[in-house]
Order: C-alpha cells, then sequence, then structure tokens
DNA sequence: ATACAGCCTCCAGTAAGAGGAGAGTCAAGT
DNA sequence: ACTTGACTCTCCTCTTACTGGAGGCTGTAT
C-alpha cells in the first residue's frame, strides 16, 4: 500500500500518467480512500506497469494494451499484433526516407538556385472523370486549336455542358504528337454518335503535379522541373497520357502573353 | 470566384481541410459572402495552395508553414527549418528502427517460447539518490546478510531511516563479489563517520530494468533474460555497477522461498 | 499551530483535421 | 412559382497520451 507519489519513483513514472492509466482503467490503484481520494498502489503493480510501458515501447496502443492485459488470450493475439506493428513500423520507415529525399531535394535546390523555387510539386490522387475528347495527331502544340473547335462546336450543338476545367492528354510526343483534347462532362453516352467526339470515362491515377504561371510558350521551364523533381524525389513516370489542365486561359482569346495564365501539368507516377 | 467544393475537386483537398486552413489563417479565400457566408475562392489560390501541401509533405507544421508563407523572409528561414528537419527524420528513422529491432525480439521470443514472456524489459532513467552504504568483497551472494546487518545497526544507532527499498551494487562479480549494500535515505551526510557506512550521492543513469517474482535462488533466468534482451534490442551494457533493488523483501525473514518476493534488477545501459 | 510537501479534482490545450447535426442556399427541372 | 437534391454554413464532439495549472484538501514535521 503506497501512495503515487511513491510508486511512480519506484517505476520512474510521472504520477499524471499513474492518474491517467487509473482514469482510463489501465492500470488502478488496489485501493481509493473513499473520503481522501487518495491512491494506493500495491509494490506487486509494478510488474503490470512494467508490462504496460514494454508493450507501449512496442509501439502499441493504450487501448490495444488494454485489451491484451483485460482477456486471457494473449499469446496469439500479441503475435499477430506484433506481426501487424512490425509492417507498420517498416511502412513508417519506408515513409521517412521517402521524406527525407524531398527534404534532401529541396534543400539541393535552394541551394543551387539561392532562392525558393517557382514550383511546388504535389503528388495526388485524381478522380475518376468523365469527359468529352477528340484524339488526334497533329504537327505541333498549338495546332490543337483545331481539335478544340470542332470538341467545341460538337458539345454546343448537343447542348452538353463543361463541368470543369478543359484540358489536354498527350499520349506521345514523337515522331507525331498525339493529343486528346478533353471537356469534363456530366453526361455519361453520347447521343447519335457520328462524330469524332466521344464520351469516356478516365480512370483516377496518382499523378505528380505543379501549376505554371505564365503564357503558354513558358510552359517548358515547368516540364523541366516537373521532370526533375521526379526524378529526385524517388518516384518514375508512369506510362502515358499526361494532362495539361488550363486552370485559367488566357484572358482574351488568343492572347498568348497573358501573365496571369494558370497551368497545369499532371504526369502519373509511381513509387520507384 | 468558385466555391469550396469545385476549389476542392480541382485540388483534391478535402472541404473540411480548406475551411480548417481558413480558420487557422493559413489560406483565407478571397471573398466570403456576408450574408450567406459562403467561401469562395480564386483560381490563383490553388498555387499558395499547393505550396502549402508541398511544404506539409516535407514534414512542416502548418503554424512553420504560415510562418513561411505570411513573412517574406522565406529563403534562409527556410533552409535553417529544413535543415533541422533532416536531422529530426533521421532520428525518427533511428528510432523507428530500434522499435522494429524491439518488435522482432518479443516475436521471436513467442516463437521461441510459444507463450508471453515473463519478464517485460523497460529502459528508463533512473534519478539521482542519496545513499548510506557498506562496501565490501564478500566470498557468495548470500554473504552480503552480514553486511546488511552492519549497515541496519548503524542506521538505527544515527536514527537514521529509509525512505525508499534498500539494495545492492555490485561493482564486480570475479574473481571475488564486490557488492554494496545501500539504504537511500535523506540526509547528505554522515554524522561522526567512524564507522565504515557511508553516504553518498549515486548519480542517475540510463537503465534496462526487470522484476523478478520469486526466491532470490530464482534470479538466475531473470538475469539472463535481462541480458538477452539487452543484446537484441540494441543496447550494451555500459559498466558498473548493477543493481539489485529489493522491492519486497521475503515476507518472514530468512524465508528465502516466498513466492511473492519482488526483486527489480537494473543494469546500466548506452545505446549501441 | 503552522508550514510545506503531497494529493485530490476539474479544466484547458496539444495537431490536424474527421464526423455529424441542423439549418440555410443554389440551380435545375417541372 | 415550386420542389428537389446537392452544396454550404456553423457548431459540437472526438481523436492520442498525456501536460500544465488552479484551487483546495491531507499528512507529517517542526
Amino acid at each position: 500500500m503506497i501512495k503515487i507519489g511513491f510508486f511512480s519513483k519506484l517505476s520512474q513514472v510521472p504520477v499524471k500518467t499513474l492518474r491517467y492509466y487509473d482514469q482510463i482503467g489501465l492500470l488502478k490503484p488496489i485501493s481509493i480512500d473513499t473520503f481522501t481520494g487518495y491512491r494506493y498502489y500495491s509494490i506487486n503493480q509494478l510488474s503490470r506497469l512494467n508490462r504496460i510501458l514494454a508493450l507501449k515501447d512496442l509501439g502499441l496502443s493504450l487501448e490495444q494494451i488494454d485489451h491484451l492485459l483485460k482477456e486471457d488470450l494473449p499469446v496469439e493475439e500479441l503475435r499477430g499484433m506484433l506481426r501487424i506493428k512490425e509492417i507498420e513500423i517498416r511502412e513508417k520507415m519506408q515513409q521517412e526516407e521517402e521524406k527525407l529525399a524531398r527534404v534532401a531535394a529541396r534543400l539541393k535546390q535552394i541551394e543551387q538556385e539561392n532562392k525558393m523555387s517557382d514550383y511546388d510539386v504535389v503528388v495526388k490522387k485524381v478522380d475518376d472523370i468523365q469527359i468529352a475528347s477528340v484524339r488526334d495527331l497533329i504537327p505541333s502544340y498549338p495546332a490543337q486549336g483545331q481539335l478544340w473547335g470542332e470538341l467545341e462546336s460538337t458539345l454546343a450543338e448537343k447542348k452538353i455542358k463543361s463541368i470543369a476545367p478543359c484540358f489536354t492528354l498527350y499520349h506521345s510526343d514523337e515522331p507525331e504528337i498525339d493529343a486528346e483534347v478533353c471537356e469534363p462532362v456530366a453526361e455519361k453516352e453520347m447521343p447519335d454518335a457520328e462524330t469524332r467526339v466521344k464520351i469516356r470515362e478516365l480512370p483516377g491515377i496518382e499523378v505528380a503535379a505543379l501549376i505554371h504561371r505564365g503564357p503558354y510558350a513558358t510552359l517548358s521551364t515547368a516540364y523541366e522541373a516537373l521532370v526533375k523533381w521526379i526524378e529526385e524525389n524517388g518516384y518514375q513516370i508512369a506510362g502515358s497520357p499526361y494532362r495539361e489542365i488550363y486552370l485559367k486561359p488566357p484572358a482574351e482569346e488568343g492572347d498568348q502573353q497573358d501573365h496571369e495564365t494558370l497551368t497545369e501539368i499532371q504526369f502519373p507516377v509511381k513509387k520507384v
């Protein structure tokens, strides 16, 4: 029968923590004075406390520990929990390693350019999306203009509305540019489909993305930055197509100099 | 001027998160309808959001990010933060690795014995402590009895009281046992010190500890388990002395069979 | 008798949101 | 004009494993 402070000294566990363990029912004192509320522990309880600390040190939550100590079905269940923990820890180490790579890459970039990068790359999963699109081979990037004309006029005719920013899928760049211009739509099918415009669902994928501000002619620096980031951060480009999303097209039609133009570039990626 | 749901779709950031970022002032909508409370964002803000996400991905807290984006002193400060982050991540990886070792060791023990270990080893820092002690070479462990007699009688004579469980420090076991029997006391000095009993302060150290239940004759299994644990968990024994703490001595004087006897063993350790 | 250490309960706060209730708003279709 | 269903709002609670503090009682030593 010892008081909480002494029990704390013996175990080197803070008094606050012991009270907390009492509160959540993990380690209750053997008796509590009804009048004063003083907690009284037995020295025997040090064993249980040690077991708690040891399991906590393995990364188990107090709830899991409580469960393990409450039921007397420990061995098999503990084994299972530890196996899972093992995997979790490996995953976490993996993630830390990747994070370290990202930090190192960013540091390197700062050292080299002595300023904060213009581009911030994020990896994200893009959702499935319904699109209406026209695909064709074109001789140059600006030549996709006529595909856009074809797509927009068809959609206008069918009274189909775009529900999100339009974008281009580039299926390949060589020897010719294989481009597909897309408008997100709500419809699932194309009525009387005797045009080149098709409606289909684009499955969601993981992409590395960044946003470029400035005219289309300056997109190449963004591409370089994105490819470099992907290489340096433990990812690789996972096939075609990549996307160019026209978040905010030039204010005036044909004004290729608008410095407020915003374009997002997305490359499908997977971890190396 | 787009609504929160659309901004969320474009960025793949949950609406809840955007509202939270607004709340903490990290990313405020460009306008909020005074009557409806609707938040309206600008597409331009995607850049800032991307920067936030990128920095978050490096492990910075939202508070740090807010600071970095608020002030325009970013480069040097960011570099410093990232350097610190780099170190933190390495430390964390180190810790995860050690945790993995502990889990693996525990799993191995379960596989071998097919039951939960009787011993739970904890690593802890023990505090500085004032002790009164007698040290001598003894021919066998039970022979420390006479040292105890000497210590207790001296303390009784000087009316010095023990304030915690007594313990023995073993400075060496070979060729003879160099033992020091100790009683924690409050006094800082020994009055008229013409006895072999000395008072001194024992500095706090890191120890690996476990609790053994059962008569002293069975302590050897506990020692084996503790030494094995230390080896398997990336620690090493950091010199002498080790401690045997008599948490709960046999109920009756001389009853060496008491199965409720509790003894804690502590080895000074350091990480390999 | 009076310190003073030790103990009590209750409350608030941590990071970064998630989940849900209940109510108001918007846009499209009838 | 009305209804429906999707969006949005605020406010509340919950998460982990505690930590810190306020205000008040208890136990022991002088």
